[in-house]
DNA sequence: GTGTGTGCAAAAGGTTTGCAAGAAA
DNA sequence: TTTCTTGCAAACCTTTTGCACACAC
């Protein structure tokens, strides 16, 4: 529970008030090692069960869309059901795996750089995304 | 509408009967020189204004995933309100303009091949595809 | 005639919205 | 007290489904 002051100071900061239900989101999304990527619903059902204190599925999106906008999550569209966010932040790529649906982490230094020769004019480039598609082996 | 002739040979040959409706779809989406994408609302309004057969909405859908299937067009997932589609079929990537969220090709040759330095035991790669975010230049 | 395709309406699933009540500052 | 946040329910939008009727073969 002590490191809860993490979360309210990172809220704080951010200009979000630290209530219970974000606190909650927060120990959730951030309180771990590894990436950690999910849907909306993913985290809904886990905070039902594992919060004493109720969050509804609104706040849950407008929590979310918050953290998002202040860079705490990236937004992945992968297929049309829904958004899944990542807790990885920094820019990088995704693995699909297409037989198990599931994203797995490319980090940059793992692609070699893309150049893109083509130009748009008047437009310039604000990032570039790779999605490469796995399936098995066989 | 002599052309409509290919289009119902594209249709027998594919094992889809060539109704009016799909007739009409096919004349919408592939009696055009430059690569089209497009959501199904979007062809769903064109097709109501443009068509003296009224085509449902149900249709519509049924008739894209079967072209889909047969591989006349792609879908592609750019963000959480609707799937697009894209007839260019070929092996490319694309840009999204994210001033006015429209899609455009990149074909392959116009990316540098891609090298993905990392490995995942009992897996390999199905495709490849890379989106490029472009934005007004100032 | 047989089987496939269509239209319609209803349902489903994810996401958004409006608003009153509650909590933080 | 003022402002922000929450919960709830309803609304919204895209997509899917079930079924009777119509059409292609």
């Amino acid at each position: 529970m002590e490191n809860n002051t993490i979360f309210i100071e990172k809220l704080r900061s951010s200009g979000l008030r630290p209530t219970k239900q974000r606190i909650e989101i927060c120990r959730l999304l951030f309180d771990r090692k590894k990436t950690f990527h999910f849907s909306i619903n993913d985290i809904f059902k886990i905070l039902k069960k594992e919060t004493s204190k109720k969050i509804s599925l609104a706040t849950v999106y407008n929590t979310v869309y918050s953290f998002k906008k202040k860079g705490y999550l990236k937004e992945i569209y992968v297929n049309k059901d829904k958004s899944y966010f990542d807790t990885n932040t920094s820019d990088h790529h995704h693995f699909l795996d297409i037989n198990t649906n599931k994203l797995i982490d490319l980090e940059k230094q793992h692609v070699d750089k893309i150049r893109i020769k083509k130009n748009l004019p008047g437009k310039k480039i604000n990032c570039i995304e790779v999605l490469v598609k796995i399936e098995n082996n066989n």
